[in-house]
DNA sequence: TTATAAATATGACCGTGGTCAATATTTATA
DNA sequence: TATAAATATTGACCACGGTCATATTTATAA
């Protein structure tokens, strides 16, 4: 029961994305206003509402699609061979997540996918994530006696943890990277920590 | 330098959050408007944002004095002997935190202090709780190869980890706290799991 | 007491995200 | 090809957080 889809609806939508890229591009996307995407578009903003239930979503899909870009780069890697090496194949992607202080509150805003049905893509993100984390894990020098789903979850979890403290007057002092290692050490090798 | 601070002042800013613990109590916090505060608490707009850079600090005022309650009562508890302690000790936190997505996200926005000059009501509970567990780990029969401070930032991420998890689609069907035991076995005791 | 300066309060106004009934366009049907 | 139904677009309008020049109150000094 599902039909007509006109290929009008797919230009605008695309139409709508590439302006906010363009936006983005240039002034950054804390910067970007739905007003200022719709003129570029050249359509009317109810149109943008029509598209996208709000402009969260628009960010979503956005943030998303840099994120899986990462992790595609992420995915061609060998596997990690210890923690130096967890930490500078991640280091791009932390990079971007804490390029502006916006993307970062977007992106946790959405981690959790929200209470929607819908998952959204940076929550599909997060989930792609874990699912790569954990096949390193299962093929390198880590402990195994946690699963490996459950250390790559932590995994995430130090890695937001550093990324919000990077953010933070108190804590700002300890560079993220040196945080990351003590955690990951502590975490993926506790038999080699002391 | 400083003086001059009229009482009237202080009575301004406390018919505010009175006002503001009002409206919440009865609608919830992210049913808050600032217009309905200061209509209850019978001023001008502007007098609000006289007195509250934002309405987020306002919220990190209210939450944070929640967090605080909290957090004294967890300083009244003898040390927690297992993760089992743990996680029921820091069960009634967790729940508030939780308690509506619109709490959760004002926590995780401030939790980080933003990039302001000065530390943030929340941001001071959430440095204050690390304290408190840092305290429990050094007197309890955790492992001692990792600094009590670093432990207790880990379980700081998983607690955050858990309640993001818990909001989102995907993860929900593995309850908060089984999750939680599940990272705090791993993180604490590495040589009990398997 | 009155003049003056500093602190505080006011509310009209603005920016921006989001809504919705009306209109226009496309597709399906006769 | 005409007409009806489905789908997409429009833009005036609203909600709500936040600003700022002006007015009012309070503290200080003569």
């Amino acid at each position: 029961m599902k039909k007509a889809v006109q290929k009008r609806t797919l230009a605008t939508r695309a139409k709508l994305i590439e302006s906010a890229w363009k936006i983005i591009s240039s002034k950054g996307y804390g910067a970007l206003r739905v007003e200022e995407v719709v003129q570029d578009a050249a359509v009317a903003k109810g149109t943008f509402f029509a598209h996208f239930p709000d402009k969260d979503a628009l960010m979503e899909i956005i943030i998303g699609s840099k994120i899986d870009t990462h992790l595609d780069a992420l995915e061609r890697q060998t596997p990690p061979e210890n923690t130096d090496d967890f930490i500078r194949y991640l280091q791009p992607l932390m990079l971007f997540m804490t390029s502006e202080r916006y993307v970062f509150d977007v992106i946790l805003r959405h981690s959790g996918a929200a209470a929607k049905e819908e998952i959204g893509p940076i929550a599909q993100t997060f989930d792609r994530q874990v699912r790569v984390l954990a096949q390193w894990l299962s093929d390198g020098p880590y402990r195994k006696d946690v699963p490996a789903m459950i250390l790559a979850e932590g995994i995430q979890a130090f890695a937001i943890q550093c990324m919000a403290l990077h953010f933070c007057a108190i804590n700002n002092e300890l560079p993220i990277q040196k945080r990351m290692k003590l955690y990951l050490d502590a975490w993926l090798c506790p038999q080699n920590v002391s």
